[in-house]
DNA sequence: ATTGAGTGATAAGAAAGGCTTATCAGGTGG
DNA sequence: CCACCTGATAAGCCTTTCTTATCACTCAAT
């Protein structure tokens, strides 16, 4: 019932009107003359009246007065709306969300976001923290686009690229014994108090198993474990990246039997299509930190 | 550098949403489902990403997300602007300006104006009534888009259609010697006292031209007219659409040698094409007053 | 008056788009 | 396991849209 207004044809009639001849809209358009003439004639032929008074002059018939501005307004929405959807399609402008372990958040995220919202300017980022299982399940449910964690465990929902091993070493005071240490060995932590963290979890099933086991002290919050560090309650075992690298007391001593890594990889939603700015991130992810040492 | 945003792409992608099945949204647009399918994927490759998540099941994507509210309101304003454009051209809409001499004013067109606006309930009309003169210079200046009135003198610029004719009689006071006449001759009136009004040149060229040259008194307003008139204090012609129907003690006359007549028609600007509106009212006006008798 | 450069309209044919029919491939429920 | 749903794909047709070539008209300068 309705009959289809073409943008383009819109676009004709306003670019007529304002070159004030079909000759100057056609070199403006980079088409030829009949081809203005015949797309308005057609559009005049559909609505029933003419927009141009033909014969003498060509300009507006009254009917043509009404419709311009009102043509006007929908090629100019029409461009606003092609334009904020390239943009978004370009991944130049929208809303990026990720979640990362606290370690990545605080030393990996600062710089890496530094350069990219300055080669992204139009994104806007909102970054949280969570332990490893949260940020998986922040990616599963959608709250998320992209996560930076350690898997927690393979789930057919996520979808993981692995980009670099964290390698897990012993943390001690600096007055420890081990303080001056290149490397450590498992048994040389026998007897040591070796308190648990969340990371432990990782030496489980390596010849340190046990060490693990045998601890009896198990610390969740890692504000709460450094100040026990550094009170000289004990040692632990973290991953390179979540020790406080800026500590004055502590140290860090590779662990070199058996060499326990951290893989921390980015994680996606396995059937679910990425925002393009979100495109753009894990595309920048996979740019930067892909195959780099922790 | 932009792409253009098609109507009906859009429509269709907003379509399959809604019914939640490319197939719904074909059965629904009444197209094969081949051809929603292509017109999708077209809009989808021009944009450079995908509005749907192909595969499992067919929901949007976070871009799709992103676009289809921007696509409803680009769509709900073409489909807005396309019925006001069409009931704009069809005449349903839309302003009319007429203007006409006094004697039409009164007595034709209240009557004949109530059936237009009953006729067409969506059209606002404004109307101005002047002198013959004035109401020519009205259309030709575009201030008016019609004009009912005898015509001044011929114009290019105008373009006059004959509607019908009014005959030129005697108006003089109840109690006068012409009153219980049916009808006159100039020579009668030689003698009396005729005040000239600003119709009594439609008198100049005929026979009676002399008694208008001898007249003495020239009144313009209709109001100040009748009252000398009712005063006794002459006699004066007018074409009988211009004689007070009501007057009590006033009587019409026709003029039978000679017979003059005003020509009463529509009058509008050559070369300016009418808005659908207009038009409606001028096939109107031809269609209720052409050929008849005032 | 004539001519030349401007305007828009028109016709014929080529190119591009959009639609349909026919068919295939993948997933789901009886 | 098969019928039936979904969407994708290919070939061909038909419509739309564009270009080239040409005409008719107006206006201004010669």
């Amino acid at each position: 019932m309705l009959p289809e207004l073409k943008i383009q044809q819109l676009r004709y009639v306003i670019t007529v009107v304002e070159e004030g001849s079909f000759h100057g809209a056609s070199r403006r358009l980079h088409r030829t003359q009949p081809a203005i003439s015949m797309a308005v004639r057609e559009l005049e032929h559909r609505l029933g009246q003419n927009l141009f008074e033909r014969g003498v002059q060509n300009r507006l018939t009254p009917f043509g007065e009404y419709c311009l501005p009102r043509f006007r307004d929908l090629v100019s929405q029409h461009d606003r709306t092609a334009k904020d959807v390239v943009s978004q399609a370009d991944g130049q402008e929208g809303h990026i969300h990720i979640a990362t372990v606290p370690s990545v958040a605080s030393r990996i995220m600062p710089s890496f976001l530094a350069e990219f919202i300055d080669r992204f300017p139009g994104l806007n980022i909102s970054l949280h923290d969570e332990n490893a299982h949260y940020v998986c399940q922040m990616v599963a449910h959608g709250e998320v686009d992209l996560g930076i964690t350690s898997l927690w465990q393979s789930d057919e929902e996520l979808e993981y690229t692995h980009l670099f091993e964290d390698k897990v070493g012993v943390v001690c005071r600096h007055d420890h014994a081990f303080a001056e240490k290149q490397a450590l060995d498992w048994q040389s932590l026998q007897g040591e108090k070796l308190i648990r963290n969340g990371t432990s979890r990782l030496l489980m099933g390596t010849a340190a198993t046990e060490l693990v086991e045998n601890s009896a002290f198990y610390i969740s919050n890692m504000i709460s474990l450094i100040a026990m560090l550094e009170a000289g309650a004990g040692i632990t075992t973290l991953p390179r990246l979540a020790f406080p690298e800026h500590s004055a007391n502590l140290r860090f001593i590779p662990l070199s039997d058996p060499i326990v890594v951290r893989k921390i990889g980015l994680v996606k939603a396995a059937n679910r299509t990425l925002s393009p700015a979100a495109q753009a991130m894990q595309a920048f992810v996979l740019e930067k930190l892909r195959y780099k040492e922790g």
